[in-house]
DNA sequence: TGTAGGGTTTCCAGTCACTGGAAGGTCAAG
DNA sequence: CTTGACCTTCCAGTGACTGGAAACCCTACA
């Protein structure tokens, strides 16, 4: 199987394959061509990796998530703990992205929008002590 | 004024001020000794800079803010279509963050999370054609 | 047999917004 | 006169790719 074959079965681009090869994720056969030669095993190991970063793991932690899913011994605790971390991490990030919403929604609604020049958004970004000073 | 003061005063790192005269959004005046000489427009500025770069306005919409900041004839209307381009963004990495949680809840509370090698997480990473063929 | 096109290879550079670190200059206190 | 804190510049690295150049390989068609 060819790159671009790997790349359409498992959603990855051939330059993210490629590069997922540089960093040791995958290490597929050579074809005497030069060209790389993947099996069934490495696309589904690429398929694994396309899911595990699309929920947002980073690339170190599929690196530990592909070791866990080829060591037929782990406990499944060593892989909860993975996600929930992760979970955490995206729990994180979603109340910082809606406190900052709450705020950009608040000053998007007091702006006029019109042809004035005042504008309490750039008020807001002046900060407390210039508002109003000169904008 | 030297560059410890305006990042305390600012909230930024005396690195990313550099980092900020490099591309050019603040222009500092420079002692005899080289050091850097901060006035109080400069201070602002990279007040404003914090700001809007805690709110998740890039780089680049920082400087048009700036530059709409400074140009005392801009609309309003400007400021506000940028503002709620970004708004719209921080939606949409919102809902895509929620999807994500949900699917990262639904695996983490199947798992059972003991010394048991079968794992519904690596179960779904593997995708459907492979859920329980080897894990 | 030649060639046109598509695929593949490697390697280098760029992205974004910094951050770390090295090597050296400057300044005030003791 | 030295110590130590500050300042300077410059280079490299981060994460996870992505774009592009130059060159090789393979197949189809004239």
């Amino acid at each position: 199987m060819k790159i671009a074959d790997v790349a359409q079965a498992s959603g990855l681009s051939a330059k993210t394959i490629r590069y997922y090869e540089d960093i040791g994720l995958v290490r597929p056969a050579r074809s005497t061509n030069g060209y790389r030669a993947f099996v069934e095993t490495d696309v589904h190991k690429l398929t694994f990796l396309a899911r595990a970063r699309s929920l947002g793991f980073s690339i170190e932690e599929c690196r530990t998530l592909l070791s866990l899913y080829e060591d037929r011994a782990r406990a499944s605790a060593d892989v909860k703990a993975l996600a929930e971390a992760h979970l955490r991490r995206v729990d994180r990030k979603i109340a910082e992205l809606e406190g900052l919403r709450g705020t950009l929604a608040t000053l998007v609604a007091q702006c006029h929008g019109d042809e004035r020049p005042d504008c309490p958004i750039l008020d807001d970004l002046a900060g407390p002590a210039h508002a109003g000073e000169r904008c």
